[in-house]
DNA sequence: TTAACAATTGAGCACTCGTTCACTCATTTG
DNA sequence: CAAATGAGTGAACGAGTGCTCAATTGTTAA
């Protein structure tokens, strides 16, 4: 039997040696779930922005709100999951509190994506 | 009344020129809904998963499954995605379909989180 | 032509997630 | 201290999503 006829899909694989090959590289790269978790935080519009706009400038919530078009409760829920990723920073002055982008490679990984999609 | 005074967060911006800067930048940047969609399609991980994995080699769907550990369907379920994205083609050999990455942005792409994700 | 099988599809379901609303907390100022 | 205001929080709701199950399609081979 040939590596390549061996078909019997639920008992062995379409080609196992393939398959174990790739397994071994995935589970070379590890942290997946992570990998995964960092791109599922650049997938929501609202925190995507919120970066974007952090990594130009220093804003508070009501700057990001403004800026936004949504609520200032929603940008602190956001900002809030960020904090905890240790991808921005905070400040605060008086009643105003203050975020900055705390993460540089965050950035790079931005702009490598945006070369992408402008194809 | 200086800029930096005005704080009447209803109304005006913290800083008004600040805003508006940034919010012509993120103008610039254009497609920030498809560069949200990127981020989304690989926030997943059983997408991210069959995306390194068709990185290292054609497969099969039975293969993916088994490499998963999720049933056909829902590979199948997520290939269709892909598919439609044009980040993966496919080519069927009898009752065999093989998938492949078709999109050699996104490799580099996963290649820049990874390093970020290793810190 | 019929049986076998890889792949696809649609419906349904459980779960996640982002938002808003109402409220509270923290800080400044009168 | 009390009022005002920016920020943070928790509950709840509506939309979206990924999975499974069951049925179907497409292809091969007996």
């Amino acid at each position: 039997m040939s590596v390549e006829d061996s078909t019997i899909c639920d008992v062995f694989y379409v080609d196992e040696t393939k398959v174990k090959a790739v397994s071994e590289r995935l589970a070379q790269n590890g942290d997946l779930y992570d990998l995964s978790e960092t791109f599922k935080v650049l997938g929501d519009p609202t925190r995507l922005k919120i970066i974007l706009a952090l990594k130009e400038e220093e804003l508070c919530v009501c700057d990001l709100a403004t800026l936004l078009g949504v609520t200032r409760s929603a940008v602190s829920h956001q900002l809030r999951l960020l904090k905890n990723l240790r991808l921005v920073r905070f400040r605060r002055a008086g009643k105003i509190v203050y975020y900055a982008l705390d993460d540089t490679h965050i950035g790079e990984l931005i702009d490598v994506a945006l070369a992408h999609v402008q194809e």
